[in-house]
DNA sequence: ACAAAAGTGTTAATTTTACACCCATGG
DNA sequence: CCATGGGTGTAAAATTAACACTTTTGT
């Protein structure tokens, strides 16, 4: 194996970190919500902060962003959702040392997905993003991007799959939408763009609810995520 | 200053090492061009590679990017534009070691902008997007994956700015686009739309052509980076 | 029959597309 | 007056936005 350059060999003993931090969305009592742990050790020890934690050598980034978030809170992202969100690298983000993160936007349903503290953590809980507590570290900035990320990637791609159970009503669909771009929509619109969209597609199947009328349930028509056709500029004259 | 948990610190010695290569793109000879550096030292010596480098530890890493890319291009990205891209972090993308990279998007205006090769890098020169040469690493991945993401940006935002002069036709504006996007635009629904964005606003000059008709010169409104005001979409009901 | 929630259609406004000729200059 | 490239408008089509009542069920 070739050897490092002798300049940079020289800096070794300083060399940047690498970690990785997970912000893992759910949809939980009508709330989008985000899993945290408290620290166990230092720095911001007894903290809230994101799941997370150093890239081995021998596994992918990806890997370990899913590796840690299990060791720390006990959730898996099995045929969820995972994407690398940004890179952040200020000097002095983690006081111990020079540590560069990847942050990372993952998405699963949240009914009955319990997180468990472990590992570092002392504890792992969901929290509402309305109402977080102080975090460690430059968390609340990564939280705050993964948001912008995610309210961008409902208008043109149907990530959502990874956040509603298997079978779902429409109403259920414009609750997640409302929810997380914080806005309401209209009821007939939405349905005729959704549904124009491709994106879903019905059952033969009706909820039975106790009160009103029965929903139709519907299934995205793919669980991967597939791009609204958008972005490309008309040719022509 | 706290210290790092002692299980990472066994693995001290293979910790992942942190670098950075950079896509500068420029139009040039009505081609989207992009900067490649011929390698010094093994690994690949002596192919074609991204300008980048390790990450130092007392650097941020757009410092480490705008840094590389002078030292071993004479390249400065002073007003233009400078993003993060991706993080890639494969376990075997670099021979030598394990070494993660934070791959960034440059972008700049290249009529009289020369490349000189220095540091570890032989030679620099642009190359055509369309006739690259085989490129060292992942690097080829990289480059694709940039041109995909400058794609996407000129549909929203005004990128397009930092790869202008100050001042340009509409003619010329309409060229970039075409150029970078592989595809013919109709001309008067182009400057319909791209006027009515606002990102462009006319001169009281006009070039002096050799042949045919003078064109009107305008200028970016703001030369930093705007989107365009999609991506909200509408209440009611 | 009432309360609750689901479902449905039409019109107006806006945006996007298609398309062809005239204008200003230099030689 | 010709060649070259710049500049312009309008109509059709598609998309988006606004908006209110009817249906189904359980009690």
């Amino acid at each position: 194996m070739p050897k490092l350059s002798a300049a940079y060999a020289t800096t070794t003993l300083q060399r940047p970190l690498v970690a990785t931090d997970i912000v893992l969305f759910a949809l939980r009592d009508d709330a989008l919500q985000v899993v945290l742990i408290r620290r166990a050790m230092p720095p911001f020890a007894g903290k809230w902060a994101l799941p997370g934690g150093f890239v081995l050598p021998d596994e992918t980034i990806d890997h370990a962003a899913k590796r840690e978030l299990a060791e720390e809170t006990g959730m898996r992202i099995a045929g969820e959702y995972l994407e690398q969100l940004y890179t952040f690298g200020e000097v002095r983000r983690d006081p111990r040392a020079r540590v560069i993160s990847v942050a990372y936007l993952a998405l699963m349903h949240g009914e009955g997905a319990e997180p468990r503290g472990g590992s570092d953590a002392a504890d792992a809980t969901w929290f509402a993003i309305g109402s977080l507590p102080q975090l460690a570290f430059d968390h609340a900035d990564i939280i705050a991007y993964a948001l912008q990320r995610l309210r961008y990637k409902l208008e043109y791609t149907n990530v959502l799959y990874a956040m509603l159970p298997e079978h779902f009503t429409l109403p259920d669909l414009q609750q997640a939408y409302e929810t997380i771009m914080g806005a309401a929509l209209d009821k007939r619109n939405f349905r005729k763009k959704i549904i124009s969209l491709g994106f879903v597609k019905p059952l033969q199947r009706w909820t039975q609810p106790e009160k009103g009328r029965p929903a139709q349930l519907w299934k995205f028509t793919k669980r991967e995520p597939v791009m609204v056709k958008t972005f490309v500029t008309k040719a022509g004259g």
